[in-house]
This record gives structure tokens, sequence and C-alpha cells, in this order.
RNA sequence: GGAGGGGUGGUCGAGUGGUUAAAGGCACCAGACUGUAAAUCUGGCCGCGAGAGCGUACGUUGGUUCGAAUCCAACCCCCUCCA
């Protein structure tokens, strides 16, 4: 493997989070001589992003730990408009107020992952609504639509997808690559940002945003992106059809999430140590090698330090401890997602199929009685056979005033009140 | 504006008057096996009901018919070609 001279480069290229690279060299050149600032762009399409995005956020974390400056793009201007990139159909449009809610509970994870502030190496949040809201259409079209031809842009991926397969293109979202351009040069002159970083999928965008710096600054900048990670069965990481792994708390608990990076593949866990968690690399060769049911203790650790960084070291520990006492020990503890029924609705009892709905473990009671019927269901760690057994209050469990309730390896306690 | 094609369950995609809650694939959920893994096998996969069954559902709204996802009309949306 080629030795790199900036630890920032090195890092990423041997964590796997090299994709495609332009002048990798220059950047690692730039890198090694001087802080540098890199930026990623973030879609403000959800109220909460999921580890789908988590890749990026670590990029920004490497470059923190290596000591260049971070910026993160919040995209309000740009999420008006839709990211056609890798997407085979338009978006909806988002309100201009979903978007600024959308904003606000994205930026929650990254306080948690990075040192946001005015320190050198500090990260920074820059809204493009800033620039981007500010233009004229006529000003904008002679200040940068000579830049771009339309022969260029029609060989982009993101470009071609759609019309290959015949899908509609808006002249809207035609025009997103160049304001992600115009972004990049926006950045590089208020802020000396001479990187963008961003998944595989951002590419087109991001060489668009290169190259308009380079006409119209003659500024050197570079780009680098990651690749699309996926799980060893080929899967899209993270997307299940039981919901997206948020990464906010309030969309799903920190056992879920510590519950997620458990139940990693084994042939997964060396790659997700190194691009999802800080453990050093001779370390995470060794966990690598383990064989059989040894590797849990490397997913243990994966779930831990993943949990650690975005949720904190208590709900780490708790979580372990939750799923320790849940697996391991057939105990119960307070720590697991607790759900809460009101006691009005039924006079002293519910049944066990009601539990389960109520738990959210089903969406349907027609579903929870199925289960039951599958023998999948647990009550207080008692095996249900019969989805009408009645549960009444008083059963619930001591010091913890609530039902375990059990699907498979899905655990929930239902608190009556 | 003209001509043609199309809108089916989470998704892809069959079905062109009754045996269709709607083939098949994928995704997903559970069980068995295990190591809270993968692979494999089994079951499930609109809702309510213990069950017979009932209620909803094939873009929308009406209509024809004993009976429609399937036929007709209007409307909405999408695609292709032409202007």
């Amino acid at each position: 493997m080629t030795e790199y001279k900036s630890d920032l480069i090195n890092t990423l290229v041997s964590r796997g989070y090299l994709n495609q690279a332009t002048d990798i060299e220059g950047l690692d050149e730039a890198a090694a001589n001087k802080r540098i600032t890199g930026y990623i762009g973030f879609d403000m399409t959800a109220d909460s992003l999921h580890v789908g995005s988590l890749v990026q956020i670590m990029m920004l974390r490497r470059m923190q730990q290596a000591g260049h400056k971070p910026i993160i793009l919040a995209g309000t201007g740009t999420t008006k408009i839709g990211d056609p990139s890798g997407k085979d159909q338009s978006r909806k449009m988002t309100s201009d107020e979903a978007i600024a809610a959308n904003k606000a509970g994205i930026l929650k994870a990254f306080d948690k992952m990075l040192t946001i502030g005015d320190g050198l190496s500090d990260a920074i949040v820059v809204d493009n609504d800033e620039w981007l809201s500010k233009f004229g259409y006529l000003d904008f079209l002679r200040e940068y639509g000579p830049h771009f031809t339309i022969n260029r842009m029609l060989t982009f991926e993101s470009v071609k997808l759609r019309l290959d397969r015949e899908q509609p293109l808006t002249f809207l979202e035609f025009n997103y690559m160049l304001l992600q351009a115009v972004d990049f040069l926006e950045l590089s002159r208020r802020y000396d940002c001479t990187l963008q970083l961003g998944g595989g999928d951002q590419w087109g965008n991001i060489i668009n945003g290169v190259e308009l710096c380079r006409r119209i600054d003659q500024r050197p900048v570079f780009g680098f992106t990651s690749p699309l990670i996926t799980t060893a069965s080929g899967a899209k990481m993270g997307k299940t059809e039981s919901g997206a792994i948020w990464l906010n708390k309030d969309r799903l608990s920190a056992y879920e999430y510590w519950q997620f990076w458990r139940n990693t593949e084994d042939a997964d866990v060396g790659r997700f140590l190194r691009l999802f968690t800080d453990v050093a690399l001779d370390e995470i060769a060794r966990l690598e090698t383990l064989k059989g049911a040894e590797i849990n203790t490397a997913k243990v650790i994966l779930a831990n330090e993943a949990t650690t960084m975005l949720h904190g070291p208590d709900a780490a520990r708790k979580a372990e401890d939750a799923a320790k006492a849940a697996f391991a020990e057939g105990r119960t503890s307070a720590d697991l997602p607790t759900v809460t029924i009101s006691r009005g609705e039924f006079q002293n009892a519910r049944s066990s199929a009601a539990l389960v709905k109520a738990a959210g473990l089903t969406s349907s009671m027609k579903e929870a009685k199925r289960k039951i019927g599958e023998g999948a269901v647990y009550i207080n760690d008692q095996k249900i056979l019969d989805q009408n057994t009645l549960h009444n209050y008083e059963d619930v469990l001591p010091g913890l005033g609530g039902f375990k309730v059990q699907l498979g390896k899905r655990i929930v306690l239902v608190v009556p009140n």
C-alpha cells in the first residue's frame, strides 16, 4: 500500500474511506503541510440523519482528529431544489418550515460526533441558504452559466440514470449540480475551504465544484468520496423494513442503536470497526481474526464504541448491560426500550396479543396473534402459546413496573400507568 | 394542441368479466439450526374475528352487469412520438 505523507490521507485510506479522489497526491501534499479546511454538505430532507450518513460524519471527524478544520454545510438552499443523484424519481418538494425543523434535528448528531466551536480545528456549521437565496436569476445565469455546458452535464451519472430509464428529470433538479458547485466556490472564498468530501454518489457534483473553482478563481481544490457502504450480504446498510437506523435518540433509542451494531454480520466487523470507531488499526486486525462465537466480543466493542461516540459512554454502558441481562442472563433491565400504556382502556388485564401490539413489536393485532402462534413471543420470560392469556397489572415485574415483552430478539418493556 | 402507451398490495411485476385478497420475484418478520452472525430450510406477510366469516383494496368519480382490477364515461397523473 502506498504511504502518504499526511496523517489525514493515511488514515482515510487505511481505514477504508477512499472511493475516488481528485489529485490525491496534491491533497496529501496540502494536508501534510498545513491545516486544511474541508466540507460535506447535508440535505435537510428529514429531521434526523441515519447511519447511511455516518461515514460522512466520520470523515469530518477524521479531519478534526488530524488537526484540520471541518465545515458542516447545512444544505437548506439546495434542499429546496432536491438532489437527483442516485434517485430514479424526483423527491417531493419540502416546505421551508419543514427544512428549518429538519436542520435543527440533524445538527444534534453533529454535536456528539464533532467538536463544534471557534478553535482552530473546531468544526463550524454553515448554511448555503446564506448565499444561494440571494442570487437573482439573471445574475446567476450570467455569472455561472457560461462555465457549464449542457453537453458535459448530460454525461453525469445522475442525469444519465434518469434519461436512460426514461424517468423525468426536471429542470429544477437539473440545476442542482450548479448550486452545489457554487457552494464549493463560496466556501473556498469565504473559509479557504479546499476539500469537499462526500458519498460515492456525490462524485459528479463534487468534480463540478472542483472545476468551477479552478475556472473562476484558478484555485486548486480537491474532491474525495467514500464508497457506498453495504453489508457483506449486499444490502444497503442501515435500511430495514422496520425503519432506518436513525442517529437521533428520539427516533431510535440508544439501546436499539447498540443492538444494530451488535448484530453486524461477522464478515463486516473489521470493516465497520475501521470506519465507525476510533479503535486502533492493529487492535482491529487482532479482533478480526477471532473465530466462531469469539467474534461476538468484537461486535460488542463495535457496539460500545459506536454508541459511545453518538450517545455517550453512559448510554452505551446501559445498553450493553440491558442486552447482557436480556440475552445472556435472562434478567431484565430498566434500560430496555419502554412503551407506556394506559390502564384505563382495559379493566384489569391485557391479553398477550394486545401487549405485543401495544409494545409496537407488530403493526396489528392479527400479526401479534400470528407471531404468538409461531412461538415467537415471550412475556416476562414465559413463552406464550395462547394469544388470549391475560396479564394482570399486578403481574408487572417488581422494581420495573412493566411487562417484559419479547418478540424474537426484540424486547420492549411495557409499562401500564 | 395531435397520436399512442400506461397508473395493481412495501417494491418489481402477472392478471383483461366470476374458481382473484389478486400468480411470481425481491424486501421484510418469525420459527428451526446457531453465536443476538451468515448460509440453509419452514411458516407468515391488508385489517377485524377463536372460527365459519366480515370489512376494505387494483389512480379518482360515476355507470353497465346477477357479478368488475378486468367493460364504458369523465377527470387526475405519468411516459413516448409528432406539432
